[in-house]
DNA sequence: GACATATGTATCGAATCGATATATTCTTGC
DNA sequence: GCAAGAATATATCGATTCGATACATATGTC
Protein backbone atom coordinates (compact mmCIF):
# COMPACT_ATOMS: atom_id res chain seq x y z
CA UNK A 1 0.00 0.00 0.00
CA UNK A 2 3.07 2.50 0.42
CA UNK A 3 4.13 2.06 -3.29
CA UNK A 4 0.45 2.96 -4.29
CA UNK A 5 0.57 5.98 -1.54
CA UNK A 6 4.12 7.30 -3.08
CA UNK A 7 2.88 7.09 -6.60
CA UNK A 8 -0.25 8.70 -5.65
CA UNK A 9 1.31 11.71 -4.03
CA UNK A 10 3.84 11.69 -7.22
CA UNK A 11 1.09 12.01 -9.63
CA UNK A 12 0.77 15.32 -8.85
CA UNK A 13 3.76 17.04 -8.68
CA UNK A 14 7.99 15.27 -8.07
CA UNK A 15 8.84 15.49 -4.30
CA UNK A 16 11.85 14.29 -2.32
CA UNK A 17 11.69 11.63 0.54
CA UNK A 18 10.95 13.67 3.35
CA UNK A 19 8.46 15.52 1.74
CA UNK A 20 6.33 12.38 0.94
CA UNK A 21 6.75 11.54 4.79
CA UNK A 22 5.05 14.53 5.44
CA UNK A 23 2.73 14.76 2.73
CA UNK A 24 1.72 10.89 4.19
CA UNK A 25 1.84 11.95 7.98
CA UNK A 26 -1.03 15.19 7.78
CA UNK A 27 -3.36 12.49 6.08
CA UNK A 28 -3.42 11.46 9.88
CA UNK A 29 -3.74 7.75 9.69
CA UNK A 30 -0.25 6.92 9.33
CA UNK A 31 2.92 8.18 10.46
CA UNK A 32 5.49 6.40 8.14
CA UNK A 33 8.94 5.32 8.97
CA UNK A 34 11.67 6.35 7.18
CA UNK A 35 12.75 2.72 7.42
CA UNK A 36 9.74 1.76 4.90
CA UNK A 37 9.89 4.58 2.77
CA UNK A 38 13.46 4.61 1.67
CA UNK A 39 13.07 0.75 0.82
CA UNK A 40 9.90 1.56 -1.19
CA UNK A 41 11.54 4.37 -3.15
CA UNK A 42 14.30 1.90 -4.04
CA UNK A 43 11.45 -0.75 -5.03
CA UNK A 44 9.73 1.85 -7.06
CA UNK A 45 13.40 3.06 -8.66
CA UNK A 46 14.47 -0.20 -9.26
CA UNK A 47 10.92 -1.21 -11.19
CA UNK A 48 11.07 1.51 -13.09
CA UNK A 49 8.32 3.64 -11.65
CA UNK A 50 9.70 6.53 -10.48
CA UNK A 51 13.16 8.10 -11.54
CA UNK A 52 15.52 10.47 -9.22
CA UNK A 53 15.90 13.74 -10.53
CA UNK A 54 17.88 16.65 -9.57
CA UNK A 55 17.80 18.51 -6.42
CA UNK A 56 18.54 20.95 -4.21
CA UNK A 57 21.78 20.21 -1.85
CA UNK A 58 21.15 17.10 -0.34
CA UNK A 59 17.29 16.44 -1.44
CA UNK A 60 16.52 13.68 -4.40
CA UNK A 61 13.29 14.42 -5.67
CA UNK A 62 11.35 11.48 -6.98
CA UNK A 63 9.51 12.05 -10.45
CA UNK A 64 6.65 9.18 -11.31
CA UNK A 65 7.55 7.66 -14.99
CA UNK A 66 5.00 6.34 -17.56
CA UNK A 67 5.56 2.99 -15.80
CA UNK A 68 4.79 4.49 -12.65
CA UNK A 69 1.64 6.02 -13.49
CA UNK A 70 -0.01 2.62 -15.14
CA UNK A 71 1.30 0.46 -11.81
CA UNK A 72 -0.66 3.12 -10.35
CA UNK A 73 -3.95 2.79 -12.51
CA UNK A 74 -3.46 -1.14 -12.03
CA UNK A 75 -3.39 -0.79 -8.37
CA UNK A 76 -6.32 2.36 -8.47
CA UNK A 77 -8.47 -0.20 -10.23
CA UNK A 78 -8.20 -3.18 -8.21
CA UNK A 79 -11.14 -3.19 -6.00
CA UNK A 80 -11.63 -4.01 -2.62
CA UNK A 81 -12.67 -6.76 -0.29
CA UNK A 82 -14.19 -6.80 2.51
CA UNK A 83 -10.99 -7.88 4.02
CA UNK A 84 -9.06 -5.06 3.10
CA UNK A 85 -7.18 -3.49 6.44
CA UNK A 86 -8.39 0.21 7.70
CA UNK A 87 -4.93 1.57 6.36
CA UNK A 88 -5.19 -0.06 3.08
CA UNK A 89 -9.08 1.73 2.82
CA UNK A 90 -7.56 5.02 4.14
CA UNK A 91 -4.53 4.97 1.46
CA UNK A 92 -7.68 4.18 -1.58
CA UNK A 93 -9.46 7.46 -0.14
CA UNK A 94 -6.49 9.23 -0.55
CA UNK A 95 -6.96 8.59 -3.76
CA UNK A 96 -10.44 8.06 -4.47
CA UNK A 97 -10.55 11.19 -7.07
CA UNK A 98 -8.30 9.28 -9.49
CA UNK A 99 -11.18 7.33 -10.24
CA UNK A 100 -14.27 7.26 -12.46
CA UNK A 101 -17.31 8.93 -10.16
CA UNK A 102 -19.38 5.78 -10.44
CA UNK A 103 -16.86 3.54 -9.04
CA UNK A 104 -16.27 5.90 -6.12
CA UNK A 105 -19.19 5.67 -4.01
CA UNK A 106 -19.09 1.33 -4.70
CA UNK A 107 -15.65 2.04 -2.76
CA UNK A 108 -17.51 3.41 -0.02
CA UNK A 109 -20.41 1.45 -0.08
CA UNK A 110 -18.05 -2.10 0.44
CA UNK A 111 -16.11 -0.19 3.49
CA UNK A 112 -19.69 0.87 4.97
CA UNK A 113 -20.28 -2.67 5.28
CA UNK A 114 -17.17 -3.88 6.55
CA UNK A 115 -17.59 -1.12 9.51
CA UNK A 116 -21.08 -2.51 10.03
CA UNK A 117 -20.31 -6.17 10.64
CA UNK A 118 -17.53 -5.03 12.85
CA UNK A 119 -19.88 -2.82 14.82
CA UNK A 120 -22.18 -5.51 15.07
CA UNK A 121 -19.53 -8.12 16.41
CA UNK A 122 -18.23 -5.57 18.31
CA UNK A 123 -21.26 -4.94 20.29
CA UNK A 124 -21.64 -8.41 21.16
CA UNK A 125 -18.31 -8.89 21.98
CA UNK A 126 -19.65 -5.98 24.32
CA UNK A 127 -22.55 -7.43 25.75
CA UNK A 128 -21.06 -10.64 26.94
CA UNK A 129 -18.14 -8.99 28.05
CA UNK A 130 -21.02 -6.84 30.71
CA UNK A 131 -22.61 -9.78 31.72
CA UNK A 132 -19.36 -11.46 32.60
CA UNK A 133 -18.97 -9.86 36.55
CA UNK A 134 -15.59 -10.63 36.43
CA UNK A 135 -14.68 -8.48 33.40
CA UNK A 136 -11.28 -6.26 34.02
CA UNK A 137 -12.94 -2.45 33.94
CA UNK A 138 -9.78 -1.67 31.78
CA UNK A 139 -10.64 -4.18 29.15
CA UNK A 140 -14.57 -2.88 29.34
CA UNK A 141 -13.08 0.19 28.73
CA UNK A 142 -11.70 -0.80 25.36
CA UNK A 143 -13.64 -2.75 24.33
CA UNK A 144 -16.34 0.30 24.74
CA UNK A 145 -13.87 2.51 23.06
CA UNK A 146 -13.33 0.19 19.87
CA UNK A 147 -17.33 0.38 19.59
CA UNK A 148 -17.18 4.06 19.87
CA UNK A 149 -14.46 4.58 16.92
CA UNK A 150 -16.51 2.09 14.74
CA UNK A 151 -19.79 4.18 15.24
CA UNK A 152 -17.94 7.53 14.81
CA UNK A 153 -16.03 5.76 11.47
CA UNK A 154 -19.23 4.91 10.56
CA UNK A 155 -21.41 8.45 10.66
CA UNK A 156 -18.24 10.02 8.88
CA UNK A 157 -18.49 7.96 6.26
CA UNK A 158 -22.56 8.18 5.72
CA UNK A 159 -21.49 12.30 5.77
CA UNK A 160 -18.84 11.07 2.58
CA UNK A 161 -21.98 8.79 1.02
CA UNK A 162 -24.14 11.29 1.15
CA UNK A 163 -21.67 14.44 -0.16
CA UNK A 164 -21.37 12.16 -3.11
CA UNK A 165 -24.84 11.52 -3.76
CA UNK A 166 -24.96 15.17 -3.96
CA UNK A 167 -21.74 15.53 -6.46
CA UNK A 168 -22.99 12.95 -9.14
CA UNK A 169 -27.38 12.02 -9.00
CA UNK A 170 -26.50 8.87 -11.08
CA UNK A 171 -30.41 8.28 -10.47
CA UNK B 1 4.08 -4.92 23.64
CA UNK B 2 2.62 -8.76 22.65
CA UNK B 3 4.92 -10.48 24.80
CA UNK B 4 3.40 -8.23 27.50
CA UNK B 5 0.28 -8.38 26.33
CA UNK B 6 0.64 -12.39 26.19
CA UNK B 7 2.30 -12.13 29.57
CA UNK B 8 -0.73 -10.02 31.21
CA UNK B 9 -3.43 -12.59 29.94
CA UNK B 10 -1.78 -15.50 31.08
CA UNK B 11 -1.58 -13.68 34.41
CA UNK B 12 -5.06 -14.83 34.83
CA UNK B 13 -4.88 -18.14 33.90
CA UNK B 14 -3.35 -20.54 31.51
CA UNK B 15 -4.49 -20.22 27.79
CA UNK B 16 -3.42 -22.09 24.44
CA UNK B 17 -2.44 -19.75 21.17
CA UNK B 18 -5.69 -19.48 19.48
CA UNK B 19 -7.09 -18.66 23.14
CA UNK B 20 -4.85 -15.79 23.80
CA UNK B 21 -5.77 -14.28 19.75
CA UNK B 22 -9.13 -14.32 20.32
CA UNK B 23 -9.00 -12.59 23.63
CA UNK B 24 -6.51 -9.76 22.72
CA UNK B 25 -8.84 -9.54 19.53
CA UNK B 26 -11.60 -8.67 21.74
CA UNK B 27 -10.12 -5.84 23.03
CA UNK B 28 -10.90 -4.29 19.78
CA UNK B 29 -7.43 -2.56 19.00
CA UNK B 30 -5.16 -5.18 17.65
CA UNK B 31 -6.34 -7.98 15.45
CA UNK B 32 -3.01 -10.04 16.22
CA UNK B 33 -1.85 -12.85 13.36
CA UNK B 34 -0.96 -16.08 13.78
CA UNK B 35 2.22 -14.95 12.45
CA UNK B 36 3.66 -12.61 15.05
CA UNK B 37 1.66 -14.61 17.98
CA UNK B 38 3.41 -18.48 17.27
CA UNK B 39 6.56 -17.05 17.35
CA UNK B 40 6.39 -14.74 20.52
CA UNK B 41 5.36 -17.33 22.26
CA UNK B 42 8.35 -19.18 21.00
CA UNK B 43 10.35 -16.14 22.50
CA UNK B 44 8.66 -16.21 25.74
CA UNK B 45 9.17 -20.08 26.36
CA UNK B 46 12.91 -20.04 25.33
CA UNK B 47 12.64 -16.80 27.67
CA UNK B 48 11.53 -19.07 30.74
CA UNK B 49 8.65 -16.97 30.61
CA UNK B 50 5.87 -19.46 30.06
CA UNK B 51 5.56 -22.83 29.62
CA UNK B 52 3.53 -25.51 27.75
CA UNK B 53 1.15 -27.89 29.62
CA UNK B 54 -0.67 -30.45 27.94
CA UNK B 55 -3.56 -30.04 26.66
CA UNK B 56 -6.40 -31.26 24.99
CA UNK B 57 -5.70 -33.11 21.53
CA UNK B 58 -4.01 -30.57 19.32
CA UNK B 59 -4.28 -27.43 22.27
CA UNK B 60 -1.16 -26.40 23.63
CA UNK B 61 -1.91 -24.64 26.94
CA UNK B 62 0.65 -22.03 28.46
CA UNK B 63 0.84 -20.89 31.83
CA UNK B 64 2.94 -17.60 33.11
CA UNK B 65 6.41 -19.27 35.16
CA UNK B 66 7.93 -16.92 38.04
CA UNK B 67 10.28 -15.58 35.78
CA UNK B 68 7.41 -14.64 33.54
CA UNK B 69 5.58 -12.50 36.20
CA UNK B 70 9.43 -11.00 37.17
CA UNK B 71 9.34 -10.05 33.36
CA UNK B 72 5.71 -8.58 33.48
CA UNK B 73 6.28 -6.51 36.59
CA UNK B 74 9.21 -5.08 34.96
CA UNK B 75 7.65 -4.14 31.61
CA UNK B 76 4.12 -2.76 33.34
CA UNK B 77 6.22 -0.98 36.02
CA UNK B 78 8.57 0.92 32.91
CA UNK B 79 6.83 4.19 32.72
CA UNK B 80 5.99 5.65 29.24
CA UNK B 81 6.52 8.51 27.30
CA UNK B 82 5.24 10.68 25.10
CA UNK B 83 6.28 8.79 22.29
CA UNK B 84 4.19 5.52 23.74
CA UNK B 85 2.22 4.65 20.06
CA UNK B 86 -1.68 4.40 20.31
CA UNK B 87 -0.83 0.42 20.34
CA UNK B 88 1.64 0.28 23.38
CA UNK B 89 -0.82 2.66 25.35
CA UNK B 90 -3.67 0.63 24.98
CA UNK B 91 -1.89 -2.94 26.04
CA UNK B 92 -0.49 -0.57 28.97
CA UNK B 93 -4.50 0.37 29.64
CA UNK B 94 -5.63 -3.69 29.31
CA UNK B 95 -3.07 -4.30 32.30
CA UNK B 96 -3.67 -1.11 34.44
CA UNK B 97 -5.49 -3.12 36.82
CA UNK B 98 -2.01 -4.49 38.07
CA UNK B 99 -0.85 -0.99 38.75
CA UNK B 100 -1.15 0.50 42.22
CA UNK B 101 -3.65 3.11 41.75
CA UNK B 102 -1.81 5.93 42.39
CA UNK B 103 0.38 5.11 39.27
CA UNK B 104 -2.96 4.97 37.13
CA UNK B 105 -3.96 8.17 36.84
CA UNK B 106 -0.25 9.26 35.89
CA UNK B 107 -0.65 6.75 33.00
CA UNK B 108 -3.56 8.15 31.92
CA UNK B 109 -2.57 11.86 32.17
CA UNK B 110 0.52 11.22 30.27
CA UNK B 111 -1.77 9.70 27.13
CA UNK B 112 -4.08 12.85 27.77
CA UNK B 113 -1.15 14.96 27.46
CA UNK B 114 -0.07 13.38 24.13
CA UNK B 115 -3.41 13.53 22.69
CA UNK B 116 -4.02 17.17 23.04
CA UNK B 117 -0.31 17.93 21.35
CA UNK B 118 -1.85 15.27 18.31
CA UNK B 119 -5.02 17.48 18.38
CA UNK B 120 -3.47 20.46 18.32
CA UNK B 121 -1.13 19.87 15.48
CA UNK B 122 -3.95 17.54 12.65
CA UNK B 123 -6.24 21.47 13.88
CA UNK B 124 -3.36 23.18 12.37
CA UNK B 125 -2.88 21.08 9.57
CA UNK B 126 -6.41 20.84 8.57
CA UNK B 127 -6.61 25.07 9.10
CA UNK B 128 -3.33 24.70 6.29
CA UNK B 129 -4.92 22.66 4.23
CA UNK B 130 -8.54 24.22 4.35
CA UNK B 131 -6.84 27.26 3.38
CA UNK B 132 -5.06 26.30 0.73
CA UNK B 133 -7.60 25.23 -2.31
CA UNK B 134 -5.84 22.68 -4.10
CA UNK B 135 -6.75 20.60 -1.27
CA UNK B 136 -8.02 17.28 -2.14
CA UNK B 137 -11.30 16.97 -0.62
CA UNK B 138 -11.18 13.15 0.45
CA UNK B 139 -7.90 13.93 1.57
CA UNK B 140 -9.36 17.21 3.59
CA UNK B 141 -12.17 14.65 4.53
CA UNK B 142 -9.19 11.99 6.03
CA UNK B 143 -7.80 15.17 8.08
CA UNK B 144 -11.47 15.75 9.59
CA UNK B 145 -11.49 12.31 10.40
CA UNK B 146 -8.10 12.39 12.39
CA UNK B 147 -9.13 15.36 14.18
CA UNK B 148 -12.74 13.94 15.28
CA UNK B 149 -10.95 10.54 16.32
CA UNK B 150 -8.47 12.41 18.48
CA UNK B 151 -11.33 14.18 19.93
CA UNK B 152 -13.23 11.29 20.74
CA UNK B 153 -10.33 9.56 22.06
CA UNK B 154 -9.61 12.98 24.39
CA UNK B 155 -12.90 12.52 25.69
CA UNK B 156 -13.33 8.97 26.30
CA UNK B 157 -10.00 9.28 28.04
CA UNK B 158 -11.50 12.30 30.50
CA UNK B 159 -13.90 9.69 30.76
CA UNK B 160 -11.62 7.18 32.49
CA UNK B 161 -9.63 9.65 34.63
CA UNK B 162 -12.93 10.88 36.12
CA UNK B 163 -13.48 7.42 36.90
CA UNK B 164 -10.18 6.93 38.13
CA UNK B 165 -10.89 10.20 40.23
CA UNK B 166 -13.79 8.95 42.07
CA UNK B 167 -12.62 5.23 42.78
CA UNK B 168 -9.94 6.86 44.89
CA UNK B 169 -9.62 10.23 45.99
CA UNK B 170 -6.53 10.93 46.84
CA UNK B 171 -7.15 14.85 47.88
C1' DG C 1 -22.69 -39.97 6.68
C1' DA C 2 -21.40 -36.10 3.93
C1' DC C 3 -20.25 -31.31 3.97
C1' DA C 4 -19.52 -26.85 5.85
C1' DT C 5 -17.80 -24.15 9.54
C1' DA C 6 -15.18 -23.30 13.63
C1' DT C 7 -11.11 -24.46 16.14
C1' DG C 8 -6.34 -25.05 16.41
C1' DT C 9 -0.98 -25.02 15.47
C1' DA C 10 2.47 -23.71 12.45
C1' DT C 11 5.61 -21.39 8.99
C1' DC C 12 7.09 -18.31 5.04
C1' DG C 13 8.51 -14.15 2.84
C1' DA C 14 7.67 -9.46 2.77
C1' DA C 15 6.40 -5.05 4.78
C1' DT C 16 6.92 -2.05 8.43
C1' DC C 17 8.74 -0.21 12.60
C1' DG C 18 11.71 2.23 15.90
C1' DA C 19 16.23 3.55 16.74
C1' DT C 20 20.18 5.44 15.27
C1' DA C 21 23.90 7.75 12.41
C1' DT C 22 25.16 11.56 9.90
C1' DA C 23 25.08 15.77 7.06
C1' DT C 24 23.07 20.07 5.61
C1' DT C 25 20.23 24.18 5.90
C1' DC C 26 17.68 27.53 8.35
C1' DT C 27 16.80 30.54 12.49
C1' DT C 28 17.73 33.09 16.36
C1' DG C 29 20.37 35.73 19.55
C1' DC C 30 24.51 37.98 20.57
C1' DG D 1 29.11 37.93 11.13
C1' DC D 2 28.98 33.93 13.49
C1' DA D 3 27.93 30.38 17.06
C1' DA D 4 24.34 27.35 18.77
C1' DG D 5 20.50 24.90 18.18
C1' DA D 6 16.46 23.40 15.57
C1' DA D 7 14.58 21.71 11.48
C1' DT D 8 15.45 19.33 7.28
C1' DA D 9 17.15 15.43 4.81
C1' DT D 10 18.99 10.69 3.43
C1' DA D 11 20.14 6.27 4.87
C1' DT D 12 20.55 1.64 7.18
C1' DC D 13 20.00 -1.99 10.91
C1' DG D 14 17.75 -5.66 13.39
C1' DA D 15 13.48 -6.99 15.18
C1' DT D 16 8.63 -7.14 14.96
C1' DT D 17 4.49 -7.74 12.73
C1' DC D 18 1.62 -8.87 8.89
C1' DG D 19 -1.02 -11.51 5.49
C1' DA D 20 -1.29 -15.70 3.21
C1' DT D 21 -1.21 -20.29 3.31
C1' DA D 22 -1.06 -25.19 4.78
C1' DC D 23 -2.93 -28.61 7.27
C1' DA D 24 -5.45 -31.21 10.80
C1' DT D 25 -9.26 -32.03 14.09
C1' DA D 26 -13.71 -30.94 16.16
C1' DT D 27 -18.41 -29.65 15.81
C1' DG D 28 -22.50 -28.94 14.15
C1' DT D 29 -26.33 -29.60 10.60
C1' DC D 30 -28.88 -31.13 6.71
Amino acid sequence: MLDFAILGLLMERPRHGYELKRSLGELGFWKVSFGSLYPALRRLEKRGAIEAMAGTGRRKAYAITDEGRAVFEELLSADPDASETDRAFQTRLAFLGHMPSDRRVRVLEQRRRTLAVQLKTSREILKQARSDRSTDRYRLALMEHAMQSTENDISWLDGLVAAERRTIPTR
